[in-house]
This record gives structure tokens, sequence and C-alpha cells, in this order.
DNA sequence: GACTTGTGCGAAATCGTTTTCCCGTTAATA
DNA sequence: TATTAACGGGAAAACGATTTCGCACAAGTC
């Protein structure tokens, strides 16, 4: 059982002090270039690893960014996390990920976890059970501690820090738009429950388009749809609408997956009988049939901004610099759940 | 900008000295149940964070364990990370993740950031650069670190370690089965490049099944496609074939939905004129029209087990016991891609 | 009264680095 | 011959906790 090779072992079998192992290692010019050479060679013989809890302990930092997500098993996250890791990666920085599984509770835990000097920033998407509880006060704790910290995707404007979101409203309202140009009336929207804040802008940007072109807005057509109960069940609802719509929008693709089946089961023809329009945050879209034309936000660009914004901040701890929200634009996919329109 | 509460400043306010204040919170009994109550409630008010940093460099421990992963946008691995976020919760850990993105160069860079003082432990999943490479000294040098280290889905048998797997031979020896038993006799395999273990063992399995079946192993049947170039034109060979397979059997999800893709637009009825089951790890074939016949994974056990592993070699540096390898075994999800059969 | 035992607390070492200051040599300069 | 300056290196404090001793005092035991 060798022991483990420290800067004090180093400076032990060389015969010199730990200091001068300390600045050879970093070539510091106040040593000479031999004693360097020499030290800097026996450490590589020794396979030497800086203790990084030394290091940081003594620095006060850590190197570490925490990320806290409501999910992971989320194709939408998991891009974003690339992006993450690409920035982090690029700036020096790892990343400690915590899961909060959509959990009040258990982001609260994570947060206090990664709060305790182990991390220079943090990088949040709020979870659904913080959102329905609308307590935020461990994100003002955050603040209170001085650790930088950048919301992303589940956002919340009365937070004062930096924030980079899908743009919910624009992504929306193009899909509304489109499938009201592409001849539909009727265009139901299977939406989240009211407090996730993302429903509450995607519903912003159908109904503004409904309003451009004059279309009232009809509650009978809009379903909240409760995640944690049946969703085909509730989804169903949609299609014992008398007359039936002659348009879904979704918000989830697992909504828009769910429907389409449930529309196929009754006979329905898509897109002759009934269109469909998707936000979008897996592969089942394209791979579904018919595929599902689809609102795409880019989370690995998302992933990668929010980074370097928490790093900028991290790294200008001094510059007062107001807080930035940036808003990624969406993209339209089309494919073959909508009617092709010159 | 007030300063960070420690334990000398919570000393220094309450007139004791800093072993007191470290006694006194972890509810030592030779400190006097008053002093206590003061130091315990003073600390709760000042709201006291340890630093882990200081107590992980005394401790000589991280309560982290490294995770380090080929690719993150699959829902396999998502559902490992799970089954790992559940256990070492459990346990009292923290996750590091790191994604290797396939390559050997940046799973030995995560392995080396992982490896200096900051985790207790990793665990591993072999990026296909690796296998490709076929060099696994950074491995070995974990090995040599007197860190423990548990391989888990991509594992290479001649590392000493422990393991947790899915029944890869099982589970295609199953598939294929299925396929004959249904029916079917020419039987297409769609495989990865012959330097991905998981490929190597799928073909064993189907090799097997038709070995058992006296049906004669036809090279011609076999494709092997590199995931870095087109698939379409990769698979799209499949169907060049004269005649045709009756089946196909995919070692990945996107290989079957492209698969059926093409049958589709071929003219083929699936499951009448050809039979289809594939590996899984996402969500796509159960989406999929038709929804696919799938060998499940269970990832979430594989994460459960493979960081409990982890954390009993943690937990007991001192035993000898010898190396595990867990096979966690799959399921067949029959869905509408097969015959039915009684 | 001497001795043990228990109680309550503090001093100091320790973990592995970084960093500031200081000291001794030698060579260059006045 | 002093005086500086440059050079090369070391001692020690510091980061924030834990932990082992040891000390002083009081109470109980023989």
């Amino acid at each position: 059982m060798k022991s483990k090779t420290t800067m004090k072992s180093i400076a032990e079998e060389l015969g010199v002090s730990v200091s001068t192992v300390s600045k050879a290692l970093k070539d510091n010019p106040r040593i000479s270039k031999e004693t360097r050479k020499k030290i800097q060679a026996f450490s590589k013989l020794l396979n030497y690893q800086p203790d990084a809890r030394a290091i940081n302990l003594r620095k006060n930092i850590s190197k570490v960014i925490g990320v806290v997500i409501p999910e992971i098993t989320n194709h939408f996250f998991t891009t974003v996390i690339k992006g993450i890791d690409y920035m982090t990666k690029k700036r020096g920085y790892q990343v400690m990920i915590c899961l909060s599984n959509e959990s009040y509770i258990e982001e609260v835990k994570n947060i206090k976890l990664l709060t305790s000097g182990s991390v220079d920033g943090l990088l949040i998407s709020i979870s659904s059970g913080t959102q329905k509880k609308g307590n935020y006060d461990h994100l003002f704790n955050i603040k209170n501690n001085q650790l930088p910290m950048v919301l992303f995707d589940r956002t919340e404007d009365f937070i004062a820090c930096d924030m980079v979101k899908a743009d919910d409203i624009g992504g929306a309202y193009n899909a509304t738009k489109t499938l009201i140009e592409s001849g539909c009336k009727r265009i139901a929207l299977i939406n989240f429950k009211p407090y996730i804040n993302i429903g509450k802008e995607r519903r912003m940007g159908y109904c503004m388009a409904l309003d451009e072109y004059g279309i009232k807005e009809n509650n009978s057509l809009i379903f909240e749809v409760d995640e944690e109960k049946d969703l085909f069940k509730q989804i169903e609802k949609v299609f014992n609408l008398n007359p039936l719509p002659d348009a879904i929008f979704a918000v989830k693709e697992d909504f828009a997956a769910i429907a389409i089946k449930l529309a196929l089961k009754k006979g329905l023809k898509i897109p002759e009988d009934i269109s469909l329009i998707s936000f979008v945050n897996g592969l089942i879209s394209e791979y579904s049939s018919p595929s599902i034309t689809a609102v795409i936000q880019h989370g690995y660009n998302m992933g990668k901004m929010a980074a370097e914004l928490l790093i900028d901040r991290i790294e200008n701890k001094t510059s007062k610099k107001p807080y930035e929200t940036k808003v990624i634009a969406t993209r339209l996919k089309h494919r073959d759940s909508t009617k092709k329109v010159n």
C-alpha cells in the first residue's frame, strides 16, 4: 500500500522544501531552471496529482459548477447538459449534476448540498414541484450567500439573476399561426397545468396568433393535463368534442404522440382531418408515423449560454453588470402532421 | 459584503474555542448541554454551512462519485443516471458527471480530472472511441491509484474490477428465438461495428438461437453499420437482398426505426412481410408506428447496482472481496412489429 | 487525605496546497 | 571596500474543518 505522493513527499525525496516544489511545478522563475526541471521530472515519474481539495480550500474556489435539473430522462435537458458540458470544459470547470425529480423537497436539498463550499456557481432549472408550491426561498438564499447563479428554461422573472430561456411565446405563436394559415380554425391546445410557467407563455403565444387572425379564444378547446395522472384519459377528451377540432397544438411531445395514437384509432386522417404541431424535446416527433411538425428548442445553445453567463459572473465578481435574460429562438420544423402550404 | 461564517467566527462571537464549536455541532457529550444548545442555536441563526472542502481534506474523503459516460442524449444512459442518483443520494454521496462523447481523448481527460482527489470512486462506461483504439491504460491507472471503480454497460472483462452489464447475450438469444418461433427463417442482423463489445455479445446470442434451431448462420444477412456515417444508406442494403429477409433483429433502436421507415417505403407490411425486434434504449420503439417489439434493458437497476457496488467498495476498503460481475436480465416487450404467437 | 473518576473545555497538530516574506550568496556597481 | 541588486530558496501562515491530548476542577472512593 504505497502512500499518496504529495508535495511533501516529493520535497523530502529531493531534499528541498515544499514551497520550492510548489513553485517549481508552476514554473516560477524564482526557482532555477535545473531545480525546476528536476522537480518536474520527478513529479511526472511519480505520477503526482495535486489534491484538488487542498487547492480549492486555499484559493477559495472549486472550479465546479452545480447543475440542478428537474428530470434527466428528457432529451431536451440532456442536450442542455451537453451544451453546459461543452462550455464548462472549455473554461476549465467541472459539473456536479443533481436531479430534483420535479420535487420541491429534493430541489431544496440539492441546493443546500451544492452550496456547502463545493461549487463556484449554480445552474438551475426550477422543478414543477417548486412552481406548484410557489416557495422560492432556497433560491433567494443562494443570492444571500453571494453565489452566482443562472436560471435556465424553467425560470421565474422575479428572481434577480441571469436567465436563459426559450422563446416559448414566439414558438407557440408561430406554430399556431402556421396552423391557421394552413386553413385550421378550431385549434385545440393541450397544455400543462397553469402553474407551470412555460405553459403560461406558450398559451400566450397561442392566443396572440388567434387574436391576430380574429379567431375568438375558446376555453373548451384548451385542455390542461396533469402529468401525474393518466395522459390517455385526459387527452381522449379532445376527441369527444363536437364538432372535432381541425388542429391540435401540444406543448409537449408526449402529449402529441398520444394524440396521434388516439386520432388514428378514431379513424381520423392526419393531416387531412386534423393537423398537429407540438413543442418537442425528444426524438419521438421525428420517428412517429406520421412524423410530427415541431417547434424545436435549441437546448445545446441554451446550455452553452447559461454556462457562459455563469462563468462570466464567477470570474468577474466585482463587476456590477446588470442581470441579463437571454432568449433562445425556436425553429419550426415542418413534417408530415401538417398540410403543405406554399 | 459580509464574510462567510466559519467555526472560527462562531467561536469568537461566543467566546469559546473552535474545537468546542466543532464538537458542539456534532452533539459530542463531552461538551455540556447548555453550551451545545447555545452553539447550535447560534450557528443556525447565522445559517452556518460547513465547508465541504475542508472536511474532505481533513478526512481524506470527498463523498463524491465520478461518473464517466459516453453520451448523455441517450435515454438508456439517463435511466442509468437516475438509478445512480437514487443510490448515491441514499448513501450520502454526490455525483460528478463527465461526458466522454464517445471519444478516447475526452475519456482520458475526464478520468484525470476526476482522480485529482476530488472523488472517492468512479463509475465508468467505456466510450466507443476507447474500444476502437483498444488502449485501457487510463483505466489501469485508476487501479494503481487505489481508487475503487465499477464498470457498467460498456465493460471489458480483462479489467480487474466490479462490473454491471446487461444480459446482452440472453436478450439477443430471446429476441432471435422469438422471431424463429413465429416462423421466420431469414433473419437479418443490424449490428454495430465489431469492435463494440456489446455488439459482439448480441451477435453471439443471435447465433446461439439460430444454432439451436438448426439455421445456418449466413454472413450476407449480417450488417455492421458505422454510426458515424449515413445510417439510411447503410441500412437500405438490407432491403436490396434477394430474397428479402423475413425478419430483422436490430441491436439499436435507431437502426430499427430507420429500418421500419425503409420497409414501409418499399411497400412491405409489418409484421406480415417482415418482422422486427430491436434492443431499445429510448422511447422511439413505443411511439413508432407500428410500435416495435423490444428487448428492454433495465438501466435504472443497472445504475442502482453499480453505485451500490462502488460505495460498498469505498466504505470497506480493507475487505478483499473478490470482484463481482452482475448481469441484469433483459425483458422482451411484445408490440406490433412481430406476429402474435400462442 | 490521597487517589481515582468524570466533566468541560482548549491547544495544537493535521490534511495538502499557495503565497508572502525573509535570508544567505554571489556578482555588479560606485 | 562598502553598497546594492539579483538570484535561489526556505519558513511559516493561511484556508476551514477534525481529532487527539492534556489540563483544571469537582465529586466520589478507600
